[in-house]
DNA sequence: CAGTCGTGGCG
DNA sequence: TCGCCAAGACT
């Protein structure tokens, strides 16, 4: 017998994958009574709100989503509304949210639905994915939700789902796993009801096939469940081969004028892209085991803040720690009080803002957290360091 | 194609 | 406290 030879590499292999009707309608019997049926944007099939949603919930969790799903519909309730509103005010909504790039997509999709298809969003996942913002599993589940059409999502809960179920071997994100996938959830998929199954795989990989402790006994797959059969459903789906992390510093001028602050528009790309943020001493430096010390950059840090008036007090602020998903991050903010503000040599990417504005300014949950924590607070300047002696 | 992009919650 | 990761897309 040399049948289990080749099972690992039957797996990459591109023959075609066995029909499996048991696996759908399980899954949409199950659905329909046992999934979710109450969320925001499941109480209607239009398009645009289908795929507010889907992009608001890509990476994201729906617990955060919720509240930014009903005010960004409040304020753009339709896709021309959205296409009309200044990008900046997009930002805004989506600040504290994530990946950035997602609102500037978002804001550029909803201009060229608008340009190119009258505001009707195309009902062919070919064309949808086409649009900016919108790959192939978004594409698949805004037109399985909004118009009916059989099309396979593969997303994180899926590929938890597949993995397991049917015992794949390999990190699903790799590319021989990930084709793998694609495949067998095409294959999978069902003639009718695709709202109820797509929903049902959604909702199977967020409520019961967890990554920790899955809820195995009230699943609809028990007794079909390779990776259960053979006890491995914490080991299934493998996880993302780990790498050192990086840790990263960056001392940031907490400028004010009184109860204005001075705010800083970073580049279009990279971390936090095209949000406001405070002006940077040296940039976020990676270290080892020098540490950036603010002492030691007291020099240039006064040089930079008297580029933007005259300092009256400089304080520094309690470090301010941040992780990100492949590096952290420690801000040593520097408050910075200026006794009389310059002109500004016409930068676009400088402004000055009210503190009391900070909560509703585009800008970087940390930064904006230490904007508001600083707005709240009285200014004592007690533990300052005097300028004019 | 592996790396890059946020944030909040949870074990 | 800390590492992990969630309805991915883009380069």
């Amino acid at each position: 017998m040399k049948s289990t030879v080749s099972a690992n590499r039957m797996a990459t292999e591109s023959h075609p994958v066995a029909p499996d009707p048991d696996f759908s309608s399980r899954l949409i019997a199950w659905q329909k009574q046992h999934g979710r049926h109450g969320l925001p944007w499941q109480q209607s099939h239009e398009a645009y709100r289908v795929w507010l949603s889907e992009i608001m919930l890509q990476q994201t969790q729906v617990t955060a989503v919720i509240p930014y799903y009903q005010r960004f519909l409040s304020s753009f309730p339709t896709v021309f509304a959205l296409a009309a509103a200044p990008v900046e005010e997009v930002m805004e909504h989506w600040s504290g949210l994530g990946y950035y790039t997602r609102a500037r997509n978002l804001h550029q999709c909803a201009k060229q639905v608008v340009e190119k298809y009258q505001g009707q969003f195309p009902a062919d996942p070919a064309l949808l994915q086409e649009l900016p913002g919108i790959g192939r599993s978004t594409a698949a589940a805004i037109t399985a939700f909004s118009y009916g059409t059989v099309a396979a999502i593969l997303d994180g809960n899926v590929k938890r789902v597949l993995a397991r179920v049917f015992a794949i071997d390999g990190y699903p994100g790799s590319k021989p796993v990930e084709d793998q996938m694609w495949k067998l959830a095409q294959a999978l998929l069902p003639a009718q009801d695709i709202q109820a199954y797509t929903q049902g795989l959604m909702d199977m990989g967020a409520t019961l096939c967890v990554r920790s402790s899955p809820k195995c006994p009230q699943c609809p797959f028990l007794d079909r469940c390779q990776a259960y059969a053979q006890g491995r459903t914490a080991e299934l789906p493998e996880r993302k081969p780990k790498k050192a992390q990086k840790e990263k510093q960056a001392i940031m001028l907490v400028v004010q004028d009184g109860q204005q602050v001075l705010l800083e528009r970073r580049p279009p790309t990279g971390i936090w892209g095209g949000l406001l943020s405070l002006p940077e001493l040296a940039g976020m430096q990676e270290y080892g085991d020098d540490m950036i010390s603010v002492d030691a950059q007291m020099a240039e840090l006064k040089q930079k803040a008297g580029r933007f008036g005259v300092i009256s007090s400089i304080r520094v602020l309690p470090v301010v720690s941040h992780a990100f998903t492949h590096f952290k991050l420690q801000i040593l903010p520097v408050q910075v009080q200026l006794s009389e503000r310059h002109a500004m040599i016409s930068e676009d990417d400088h402004s000055w803002q009210n503190l009391r504005d900070a909560g509703q300014l585009a800008l970087p949950a940390p930064i904006k957290n230490l904007l508001m924590s600083l707005g709240t607070q009285a200014s004592l300047a007690f533990d300052t360091i005097g300028m004019d002696e």
